[in-house]
DNA sequence: TCTTGGTATGTGGTATGCCAAGATTGTTGG
DNA sequence: CCAACAATCTTGGCATACCACATACCAAGA
């Protein structure tokens, strides 16, 4: 045993409205807002009662979810959650491409090959003959795949961008039609990626990773319906 | 004469915390936050009082503020104007790379040639050899350039994105080096880039776009000093 | 039964006041 | 003279009250 005492750094409380803004993110995201049975509208009053707290902090969360495109406040109307359209979600996808694609490109340049390793690990966790049987695991571990190239890009902004698409892509693929195709050439794409990053072929592993991510897109425009 | 009541529909007022808001956004835009003897900080109660209005508005304003990255809250200490650091600002570059240069490939698909053809006229207002005389106006017009690229690739969010990374990055301009060479050099990549997207080369022009701005990324990270 | 003005109610917007926690300044004991 | 402590000020967080506008409901008249 150490004779030093042991201490944990404070947790710095977070103030009320940020705390609320966390659960409220959290449970929007949470939830299925698709559902035509969803109910989108929110009670300022009746969640600042539920929070235990006034209507002044939970009302700064909301307006942070609005900027974040989470929410919509009309003035005398109400707060509603807004549910993205077809259109919307596909340019989000469209940006996702963009922005993965760049980091594809610097994990070239910045990466350990140690890390793309664990990336390949990643990758090859599911054969391209055994992904129909795991399908709910694998949309995860998908999204990790993707997410672990962007952290290794080692670009703060381009992480923090994503992460809001990430949120709200998530979203509709509950609604998405899983075709065992496309899972067993997600498969593939993927080692086609990470073998492109460890030759550092930063071109190549952009192209592919664009490529990957609007296939995607495709998929999506013509196969989900919201609505 | 018609006989019936001409009503023109009332101009829906903005409430006063988005005046607040957009006016403080204005003018942290307007100032040169870079300046060693700039005031960063903000006073919650002298700003509500100079607006005429209460602290409620003014806070959600500040709020607002807050979440797009251009001031900081600190809990009684105050509120201050962001600076950026300058890994921050390489960052906004890079992104701003990946997404212009995915904006130029949706151009190659969707816009019209006419649309190409005011780019062009864009791209040949200045003379790469007289340039250097017109450096200020050649600077918005470098803005203008870009920005209508991304217009033209009818990507909504790529637009609302990179109109947030252009506010910052043009912060820095005022501190940047204007050589001679790199406003020519300018000059001759949107003349190349506006090639590509008449001839519909997706690649290139991507791939063009690209390249020039990470230049400028290149071109800050070794010339502009903050602090 | 249908139209229509009135009214009650719901909802976000704003004003105001108090509080707690840093920051600042002043004071005192060594 | 200075360090340490205390009083005071500053500043953002939060609670509460009231307002203006949107909407839904209702009743009276056609």
């Amino acid at each position: 045993m150490s004779n030093s005492l042991k201490i944990r750094p404070i947790v710095e409380a977070a103030s009320m409205s940020t705390r609320i803004y966390e659960q409220l993110k959290a449970a929007i995201t949470a939830m299925d807002i698709y559902d035509p049975d969803a109910n989108l509208k929110l009670d300022e009053r009746g969640l600042s009662e539920q929070f235990g707290s006034s209507r002044t902090p939970l009302r700064e969360a909301l307006t942070r979810l609005d900027q974040d495109g989470l929410v919509k406040i009309l003035p005398r109307r109400g707060i509603i959650i807004v549910r993205r359209t077809k259109p919307e979600i596909l340019e989000m996808i469209t940006v996702w491409a963009a922005l993965e694609s760049m980091a594809a490109r610097l994990v070239c340049e910045v990466a350990g090959d140690d890390q793309i390793a664990k990336l390949q690990q990643l990758a090859d966790t599911y054969d391209s003959t055994q992904v129909e049987q795991h399908m709910s695991e694998y949309s995860d571990d998908n999204i990790r795949f993707h997410s672990t190239i962007i952290q290794l890009s080692q670009c703060e902004l381009i992480a923090e961008m994503t992460d809001g698409l990430f949120r709200h892509v998530r979203a509709i693929r509950r609604r998405t039609i899983h075709e065992k195709d496309r899972a067993q050439r997600s498969v593939r794409d993927h080692s086609r990626i990470v073998k492109a990053l460890g030759k550092r072929d930063a071109d190549l592993a952009s192209r592919l990773v664009r490529e990957h991510t609007m296939k995607l897109r495709e998929h999506v425009e013509q196969n989900v319906d919201l609505d």
